[in-house]
This record gives structure tokens, C-alpha cells and sequence, in this order.
DNA sequence: ACCGTGGTTAGCTTTC
DNA sequence: GAAAGCTAACCACGGT
């Protein structure tokens, strides 16, 4: 349960540090790591929001073409459904094949 | 489309047949009992997901009421949370918020 | 309890003192209206776990009776599957209808 | 299985079939251009899907470099929070907390 | 223009 | 420790 050492990360073992600009660094040379991860993730998320924004886009644009953007998401995820549907029976025919012995 | 009916039980394991080959009752009496369990499963499934609307339902009339429904879901998971790990959360937060600067 | 209620309900959002007519109103009738919602709430949620148990202790006993349990997931994920497609698909069929004016 | 191919848009409001045999087509060249939206769209999704698993990988590298992703989450979530609003949740949850009694 | 609804996504829990 | 399933928050859309 209280696992929670209050340690930024357990690289700090080495005991070196780089103290650089900006961070605080009560951890050492983690700080800058994790500020790293940080900033990696905040700009994939970037990416992602924008690749929403295109997704709105074509909705938008179709729409604008006279069709209804609404049976065009139903649609797109009935196809997705489709994929995944089959996607789970093989897995749940594997899983009898187990059952069966026949691995 | 099928039925999905399944008969898949470790009973089988003996490797023993005990049905003639090309049997349709695969799984013998035990296909009867896995209906029955997936049965039970649906059924108490649908019990909490009525349950689940209801809860629904109280936030709504909260809601309506002027409440605002996102704090009282707050203050459930506080009064739920054990205060103790809340507080070596916040610390842990704190120390990685400082490891990056934040402050 | 604290004395320093103000006001409960969100109308109060902008800050401004929206009591009127001199309510002391400590806890107030907003705060037992709350306090009564939030204690339905964790009465719904008592139940919710307690169904949660029991469906877990059906998946235990199968488990016992020497089915997979994990086979019987999947077969009521697919059960659930067909009928939330058969679902969607029917919803399409009525957007189709809209979309060439047959409502 | 059927391919799902659809053609839904309000440009068939006439209602008349423009294509003969052989082409699903109800929509005449609408239903190229909604294909061509649709497909447009599943990519845009994939591209989604990708980065969505991009950033997993890198909570997956940081936890493997021994920080805690959880926290790392909420510093990211904190990041992104306007810190006016965040405040005056603040504010508004300690207003609850009294007026049910939990100080 | 706002509210309510539904769908999507992320986080948490539990399982293997 | 990894994977999956479940739950809850978020966001965008349509209705009023």
C-alpha cells in the first residue's frame, strides 16, 4: 500500500546529477527526463486533436455536399463493427480450438 | 445469422467422446448448464445496467434542480477515497510538479 | 459542520450573493437537498457493487463446474454484439428512410 | 457477408434509379463520392489509432524507466487546465464539502 | 443560443 | 507485469 516513496524515479540511484535550468529538480537528472516524456506526449496529442479537426472536416465537407453526416458515422461504424465482430469470433474460435485440445 | 450457442466446457478433457462421432450435442449436458450460466450472467447484467440508469437519473434531477452534477460526483468519490492516500497522491503530485517546474 | 455556507446551488456560480430574502441557511435547504441526493446516489451504488459481485461469483462457479471463464466472456461480449448491431443497423435503416423521405 | 456499401444522400431526393445493372449505385455518382468520404474518413481513423498508440508507448517508456504514469497523466492533465476554472472548481467543491458537513 | 443526448476517449480495475 | 473489460469524463451535435 504505501509504496509511495517520494522519489521522482528510481534512476536516481546513481546519485548524479545535472541540475539544468527550469526544473527544480528534486529529483536529479529525472526531472529532466520526465519533462521530456512530458513534452512528448503534449505533442502527440497535438497531432492527434489536429487529425480530429480533419476527421470534422471531411464530415463537414460531405455535408456540404448533400449528404447526411450523421448515417455516414453510423455507417462508417457499422463497418467498424463488422471488423471487430470477426476479429473477436476467430479469437473465440481459437479459444474452442484450445478447449478441444486441438493446439 | 447463428445462434452462438456454445458448448465449451474442460469436462471434455478426458478426451473421451461420449457422444458418437459428428455429434450435434457437443458438449452433451454440459452445453445446458454454460446456457444457464450465460443466462444468469445477462440477466444480472441487465439489473445493473437499470441500476446504472438510475444513477443517471438521480444526477439529472440534481442537475435540475441547480446542482451542479460534475462536483457532486466529486464529493461521492472523495467521501469513497481513503483520506490518507488522497494526501500521498497530492504529496507525490506536488514533488513531480516541482520536478518539472511547475511551480 | 461548517457555518460558512452560502449557497449551494449553481446559480451561485458568478460569486455573487444570490441569497435572498436573510435564509442563514447553514447547510441550508440546498445542502440537505444535496446531502439527501448524494446519500440516493451511494445507496445506488451499494447495489451496483453488490450485483457486480454476484456476477463475479457466477463467472467463480462455472469456473468451478470446469468451464473457461474467459470462453464465456467472449461468448456474452458477441451475444452483446449481435444485439447492439442489430440495433445500430436498425437505426440506420430508419435514417435511410428519413434521408429519402418516407417518415 | 455484404460489403455494406451505402448510398445515402439527399441528391436521390428524386427518388429515380439512374443506374442500370451491375452498379450498386442507387445514388448514381453519389454513391463514388460517399465511398470516397467514407474511406477518407477510416484513414484519417487509422492515422487516430496510430498516434493514440504512440502515446501509450510513451507512458509505456516512461513507467519502464521507473516513473509513475498515472501521476505523469495528471501532471499532463493540470498542464492543459486553465487555471482560473480549476480554482474556482476548487472553490465551488469546498462550498459543497460544508454544506454537507464533510469539514 | 442553450440544453440535452449520444458517442468517443481515457482511466481504473481486475485478470491472467 | 501485461492485457482486457468496464466505467466515467469529454465533446460535438441536433433539437427547442
Amino acid at each position: 500500500m504505501s509504496e509511495n516513496v517520494v522519489n521522482i524515479a528510481s534512476q536516481n540511484e546513481t546519485g548524479e546529477e545535472s541540475q539544468g535550468e527550469g526544473t527544480k529538480d528534486t529529483g536529479g537528472v529525472a526531472g529532466a527526463r520526465l519533462k521530456s516524456f512530458i513534452e512528448r506526449i503534449e505533442r502527440l496529442e497535438e497531432e492527434k486533436t489536429a487529425l480530429m479537426e480533419d476527421i470534422k472536416e471531411v464530415y463537414a465537407e460531405a455535408k456540404g455536399t448533400g449528404f447526411d453526416a450523421k448515417t455516414i458515422r453510423k455507417v462508417v461504424a457499422l463497418r467498424k463493427m463488422d471488423t471487430e465482430k470477426r476479429q473477436e469470433a476467430e479469437q473465440l474460435l481459437d479459444l474452442y480450438k484450445s478447449a478441444i485440445g486441438m493446439y
